[in-house]
RNA sequence: GGGCCAGUAGCUCAGGUGGUUAGAGCGCACGCCUGAUAAGCGUGAGGUCGGAGGUUCAACUCCUCCCUGGCCCA
């Protein structure tokens, strides 16, 4: 029976053609139930938001989770794939409130949230067919039948269970948080929404002096503290000056005032309008301290209009985070406007104050003219008034500080750093536990796990959890009006005990509804309300291998059974994202890893390298380079042009480069073997040890392929694993194995040798199932027509017979030996039709035996001499030469090392052949002796003969360019064959055709055509063969020339008495 | 501004416990093959390994600084 072959349509056609087969057979089920009862291997499927299309860098992850999952799904694993919906969050409000034409959480309120959340809803799942259907297209194996959605009731139930987990050991608290906020939208920004607003602008600038309480009963002329600000709007909120215990302080005399200042910074800091153009540290030094000496120093408040308690404020703190960079090396501490400053005093202990109101206004402070006014307008009024009281070192400047500062990406109003009430999880009580399980987990890269993630997870901040914001899970904590009792709710039959009442049919838990559930307090007369947050949307995300399954509400066994997962893999952008809720959710809920193995996949950007996005429109569409390439093109281009954790460029017109080729290749090797074998070469085919050397080569390295693809696979090096699969397919298998055999499969009047369809076909096959989990299509559409049956259905090779090491070191000499040759003749226009007698080659011991002589035969043949002869080390074609190790002679001689070296070439041919047989030489060189030992010295051949040579390495090969008559014969017969085969072409010739063939000309050629007639004559097919005599009436009558002479060749169609040919 | 990653041939990438002459594919040039044929194959040219210092007998590799690009954080 035979094979049926390849179709000739585009690869898009191919791909849709399978697709539509596993459609109909249901292939992915199939491959779920098959592996139903087999150990699992646990994917995690990152969710992506839904409201934007589908982009090429999420065929680039998908691509990378669908190797890892198929392979692991062929390796006999049940992989329970799950696709999720990520729904909640900024984002998906942005682009309702942009498509509804709303500016600000004013608006949405004046629109109503219950609207404006049926909308968000609405939104999210506007491009989720695009999502599927991409999917689909690209092959990546998903369970969409029973998708987690992180908005339905279900997943919001075991996300406010996992809330009370953490909030009933202690883990969850409300504190203060310092973010970037913009006064006019009344609403705080995402570091997202931050980084898009950035500009120049010019900032005040002013040197405010702190007064220090005098100590004890000094007396003199006040010292203070020099503190600089851009923002003399925090000045009334001042709490402490932080300096770095680290360094060191000067107090100096400026014009009478005295002040202090860090000692560095002094040499060089001029302040205008106070030192005349002269660096702080040219004036008188009256004292130096050490930072540590300043710390827990009292000075006095600088603006008395804020109420603050003198008895927990106006101190000397430490702070790293003071720099020499900027300043004078002491900074002003406003807890409500500074994220460093928050903490500051939190760990101090110290006071907070808060003078602003939302709008961004001052409010409740003794100074009438400031209240009301926007902290932009009071910079001003503040700066005078310190003027005034001399308080000002220097020059006030309104615009004397330019700098990149943050404005509202919507309404481009300057933004401030705020301090606002928030939700926290408590991670820093269990940072310990989650640097030890990331310790633990397997990164791919591993820097990222330790750099990138480690070090950052070492300096862990508590997890500001909450969002003032609509379209999100509400955070389930309830408050008393009265008493300030607060209570957190963990599942929904809970809220329905407290509330008094059935939930309804159609409960919704999100805002607004949900805000309306009210109770009354347990230890007072006080109603229970809802605080209005709801939460992170990376608390969701996160939240997922527990949401998935309704965990604990549900499917018990099956959370189980999936915790933690094996493996997951997203870009390097979800480091703190997803890859930190995870893991910060399962360490604070059950003190357990979330994942084993992360792969990180690199960013994609565009052809120029820079990163791809919708403004700039230099987006790719997947659908084009998948349209164009298909998917399987597509996909080994991504796993195979780099490392999957760097940065790719994606070039479409980089696809055929990389993928183009291999896959093409492949193709033409199936085809080949499809037009010529059949199902009964492969059945007659003897054992594998009686086969040909070349067959059990293949097959050899097959086995080591399937190896090598294991161990890098099994290790998540897709990349690795991929490249290795391409280079055998290239190099071994079409490249020199396929063509090399081509005349086992057909040859004139003879059956294809069984030995090699069957070797062929089994490398086939194993090439397909290795090649299954990167490009599924193509590999089953081989592997169906060879097998009947899907690759996806398949046993993943790992353990093959046939390996030999000897052999795939002896074939590799040889090809590297044929490569010589080839070179050899190039060199010397000799044309690899022209036979010659013998070529001799030299080659290291350790490759020669009995592999390496079974192989000769090949060698000899690909060269087209007639004998082959390895020469000994000592054989008159080669003299030794000596050529230092500098790596071993550098641990002996050190310095000397050079000298050593060029004494090598010192070295006699008797004592280099002694180092060869494992001999220590010395040798003395200017009244110096070097000793060397055999690893100090490699040596080589040299070759002096007039044979055509060329070496590489330890690789020598030398042709003899003599020509006998007969040579040259065999040459011109050789030529004429080849000439004949052309004309059989250009005459529309079937390849089995026999033909009648005359040649004339000259008496060279005629010589030659006698002498070789038999040969010329199966070659050709032709059953008449004329010498000298023309045909009547040929099909082709053509002149030719043969190495400079001129034939006459014709043919025609042949008509014996088995006219049947 | 800080952390991390990358910079090797025209392009995409390998490689390195520091060791002499740095590799591959694609592209290019030249050639072969012409029954795998809208295929297949060979040979060649092409590099101051981002830049500058330093350590060393020896630096593409280690150290410092800088430049360019990217990501994350501020």
């Amino acid at each position: 029976m035979s094979y049926e072959r390849l179709p000739t349509g585009t690869a898009d056609e191919l791909e849709r053609e399978i697709l539509e087969q596993w459609r109909k057979e249901d292939l992915f089920r199939k491959t779920l139930e098959a592996a139903k009862d087999a150990p699992p291997f646990v994917f995690y499927e990152g969710p992506p938001t839904a409201n934007g299309r589908p982009g090429i860098h999420h065929v680039f992850a998908r691509t990378i989770k669908d190797l890892v999952c198929r392979y692991h799904s062929l390796k006999g694993r049940s992989v329970t794939r799950i696709a999720g919906w990520d729904t909640h969050g900024l984002p998906v409000e942005i682009e309702v409130e942009k498509a509804l034409n709303l500016n600000g959480k004013s608006d949405i309120e004046r629109f109503g949230v219950a609207e404006f959340n049926r909308r968000c809803r609405e939104s999210v799942f506007r491009y989720k067919s695009d999502w599927e259907s991409l999917s689909d297209r690209i092959g990546y194996w998903l369970d969409y039948d029973k998708p987690y959605v992180t908005y339905t009731n279900e997943y919001i139930e075991s996300v406010w269970w996992l809330l009370k987990q953490l909030w009933s050991k202690d883990l969850l608290y409300e504190g203060y948080k310092v973010l970037p906020y913009c006064g006019r939208c009344g609403t705080s920004l995402s570091s997202h929404e931050l980084a898009m607003g950035y500009k120049t602008h010019r900032s005040p600038s002013i040197y405010a002096l702190f007064r220090l309480v005098r100590e004890n009963a000094s007396t003199g002329a006040p010292r203070h503290l020099l503190v600089w600000t851009t923002t003399p709007w925090t000045l009334p909120s001042n709490v402490a000056v932080a300096v770095n215990p680290e360094y060191r302080y000067v107090e100096l005399e400026v014009d009478g005032i005295r002040l202090i200042v860090e000692k560095t910074i002094a040499q060089t800091k001029s302040v205008p309008g106070a030192t005349h153009g002269e660096p702080l540290g040219s004036f008188t030094v009256i004292a130096e301290f050490q930072g540590s000496e300043l710390v827990g120093k009292r000075y006095e408040q600088l603006l008395d209009i804020v109420d603050v308690d003198a008895g927990s404020a106006f101190r000397v703190i430490p702070g790293d985070f003071v720099t020499q960079e900027e300043g004078t090396g002491l900074v002003h501490i406003a807890p409500a406007f500074g994220a460093d400053d928050y903490e500051a005093i939190r760990r101090e202990e110290m006071a907070f104050v808060n003078p602003v109101d939302p709008q961004g206004c001052f409010h409740g402070t003794n100074w009438d003219d400031i209240n009301g006014a926007t902290v932009f307008e009071a910079n001003d009024k503040i700066a005078e008034r310190l003027q005034r009281e001399g308080k000002v070192f220097g020059r006030y400047e309104p615009k004397g500080y330019e700098h990149t500062y943050p404005f509202c990406w919507r309404c481009d109003y300057p933004l401030i750093y705020y301090a606002r009430r928030s939700w926290f999880v408590r991670t820093t009580a269990f940072k310990d536990r989650m640097v030890a399980l990331n310790n633990d987990v397997h990164w791919y890269p591993p820097e990222v796990g330790t750099r990138r993630f480690g070090e950052w997870l070492e300096n862990n901040v508590d997890w500001a959890l909450s969002r003032d914001r609509y379209w999100g899970t509400p955070l389930p904590a309830w408050t008393c009006d009265t008493c300030g009792e607060c209570e957190m709710i963990g599942a929904f039959a809970e809220l329905s005990e407290r509330w008094g009442r059935e939930l309804p049919q159609d409960f919704d838990p999100h805002k607004p509804y949900i805000d309306n559930v009210t109770f009354a307090c347990a230890s007072c007369d006080g109603t229970m309300r809802r605080v209005p947050e709801v939460i992170d949307a990376w608390f969701d995300s996160g939240a997922m291998p527990y949401a998935q399954w309704h965990y604990p509400f549900e499917n018990q066994e099956m959370f189980q059974s999936h915790f933690p997962a094996h493996f997951i893999c997203e870009g390097l952008d979800q480091t703190r994202g997803w890859f930190y809720s995870l893991l910060a959710i399962a360490a604070g809920v059950s003190q357990e890893t979330a994942y084993h193995n992360v792969i990180v996949n690199g960013l994609l950007l565009d052809a120029k390298g820079s990163k791809m996005s919708k403004r700039v429109g230099n987006v790719v569409d997947p659908w084009d380079a998948v349209k164009q390439f298909g998917a399987d093109a597509v996909r080994i281009y991504l796993l195979a042009s780099s490392q999957v954790w760097l940065p790719k460029r994606f070039d479409a017109k980089a696809i055929p480069e990389v993928a183009g080729g291999f896959l093409n290749r492949l193709r033409n090797t199936y085809d080949f073997f499809a037009r010529y074998a059949d199902s009964n070469g492969v059945a007659q085919a003897p054992p594998i040890e009686q086969r040909a050397i070349i067959d059990r080569w293949l097959l050899s390295r097959v086995a080591a392929v399937a190896q090598e693809v294991n161990a890098a696979w099994s290790n998540f090096d897709v990349t690795t694993g991929t490249r290795i699969l391409m280079d055998f397919c290239d190099n071994e298998l079409s490249q020199w194995y396929v063509r090399l055999n081509r005349s086992r499969f057909w040859a004139p009047d003879s059956e294809a040798d069984p030995a090699a369809v069957a070797t062929l076909y089994d490398t086939l096959v194993t090439v397909a199932r290795l090649a299954a989990p990167a490009m599924p299509f193509l590999s089953d559409a081989i592997h169906r027509r060879l097998t009947g049956s899907s690759v996806h259905l398949a046993t993943f090779p790992d353990e093959l017979p046939g390996g030999n090491r000897a052999l795939d070191e002896a074939m590799a000499t040889i090809r590297r030996l044929a490569s010589l040759a080839r070179n050899a003749r190039e060199k010397a226009s000799l044309r690899v039709r022209q036979p010659l007698a013998e070529m001799r080659v030299a080659v290291p011991s350790t490759v020669t035996g009995p592999e390496f002589d079974a192989c000769l035969q090949l060698l000899a043949r690909e060269v087209n001499v007639k004998l082959v002869t390895v020469v000994a080390s000592d054989a008159e074609l080669v003299s030794l030469k000596g050529k230092p190790n500098f790596r071993s002679l550098g641990k002996v001689y050190g310095k000397q090392t050079p000298r050593a070296a060029a004494a090598v070439g010192e070295l006699s041919a008797k004592q280099l052949a002694a180092l060869e047989g494992g001999e220590a030489v010395s040798v003395k060189v200017d009244g110096i002796s070097f000793e060397y030992r055999p690893e100090d010295v490699v040596v080589e051949r040299e070759v002096s003969t007039d044979w055509l040579v060329q070496t590489e390495g330890s690789l020598v090969v030398a042709l003899n360019p003599e020509m006998s008559n007969e040579l040259q014969q065999e040459g011109l017969a050789r030529e004429l064959v080849n000439r004949v085969q052309r004309l059989r072409k250009d005459a529309g010739y079937d390849y089995t055709t026999r033909i009648a063939l005359a040649v004339t000309g000259a008496d060279d050629v005629l010589a030659a055509a006698r002498a070789f007639d038999t040969f010329i004559a199966g070659e050709t097919l032709a059953r008449r063969f004329e010498i000298g005599d023309e045909l009547v009436g040929p099909d082709v009558r053509e002149t030719v020339s043969l190495n400079g002479q001129d034939a006459v060749v014709m043919l025609e169609r042949f008509k014996g008495e088995d006219g049947a040919y």
